[in-house]
DNA sequence: CTACCGATATTCT
DNA sequence: GAATATCGGTAGA
C-alpha cells in the first residue's frame, strides 16, 4: 500500500522520487539513477497519446506495475505506471546502478563494462532479465520484480526527453547529478537543441 | 569522446 | 511506407 500511496500523484512529480529506488529481478538489484515521465492524453510524446491499444493497455491501469513493451524491432524498455487508474501514465526507466548481482549482470551483457551494464533502458532490462512476459506484473515484495524506494534524491537534474521527435520542451527528464552510470543525451533523429545538452 | 549506420517489430499515416 | 521512449559496432578526432 505504502508504495501506490508514494506513486500515486502526478507523473512529473513522482518521476523524481524513483531515483535511488532499488530494483531487483532474478538476483540482480539495480539503484536506479536516471527516469523519464510519460502522461495522459496531452502528451504527444507519450505511448498513451493516442489512446488505449493492445500494447499501451497497461498504463492505463492502477500504479505500482510494471509496464514494458517492446521498441524498434529488437529491444525491451521498462515503465513504473503512476497517477491514477484510468489516465495513462508512465516512467521509464531509463539507467541504473548494479548495486547486487553483478556477476549475473556481466553475464547477461557480455562485453560491457561494469558502468554500462544498465546504462540505458533497454540495457538495464538486459541486466535484469526484465522481459515482455513481465508486463503488467504488479511491483510491491513477494512479486518477481520488486520495487522499493530508498531516501529520496535531493541533487537531481531534469531536461528533455530522449529520442522523441514531439514535446522536447517538457523537461520530464530527471537523473542523479553527476552520476556516472547516467545514460548519454541521443536526441532524435532531426532535433536540433537551440543551446548545448543540459547537465 | 562524437557521428554515423544497420537491425528490425509494432504502430501509425 | 515511415517513424520509433534503442543499441552495438566501426571510424575518426
Amino acid at each position: 500500500m505504502e508504495l501506490e500511496e508514494a506513486l500515486a500523484g502526478p507523473v512529473e512529480q513522482v518521476a523524481p522520487r524513483l531515483l535511488g529506488a532499488f530494483l531487483s529481478h532474478a538476483g540482480v538489484t539495480v539503484r536506479l539513477t536516471e527516469v523519464e515521465a510519460y502522461a495522459g492524453a496531452d502528451d504527444p510524446g507519450s505511448h498513451g497519446y493516442r489512446g488505449r491499444t493492445a500494447r499501451n493497455a497497461v498504463m492505463f491501469g492502477p500504479p505500482a506495475r510494471l509496464y514494458c513493451y517492446f521498441t524498434y524491432g529488437m529491444h525491451v524498455c521498462a515503465n513504473v505506471v503512476a497517477g491514477t487508474e484510468g489516465i495513462s501514465s508512465g516512467m521509464l526507466l531509463r539507467a541504473g546502478e548494479v548495486v547486487d548481482g553483478l556477476d549475473l549482470a556481466r553475464s547477461r551483457r557480455l562485453g560491457s563494462t561494469d558502468r554500462d551494464l544498465a546504462r540505458g533502458p533497454a540495457r538495464l532490462c538486459r541486466a535484469l532479465d526484465i522481459s515482455l512476459d513481465m508486463n503488467g506484473t504488479d511491483l510491491r515484495p513477494g512479486d518477481p520484480v520488486r520495487l522499493e524506494l530508498g531516501a529520496p534524491v535531493d541533487d537531481y537534474s531534469s531536461g528533455p526527453r530522449v529520442g522523441l521527435r514531439g514535446a522536447p520542451e517538457r523537461p520530464w527528464r530527471f537523473w542523479v547529478t553527476g552520476d556516472p552510470t547516467v545514460s548519454v543525451y541521443r536526441p532524435a533523429k532531426g532535433v536540433v537543441l537551440p543551446s548545448a545538452p543540459p547537465i
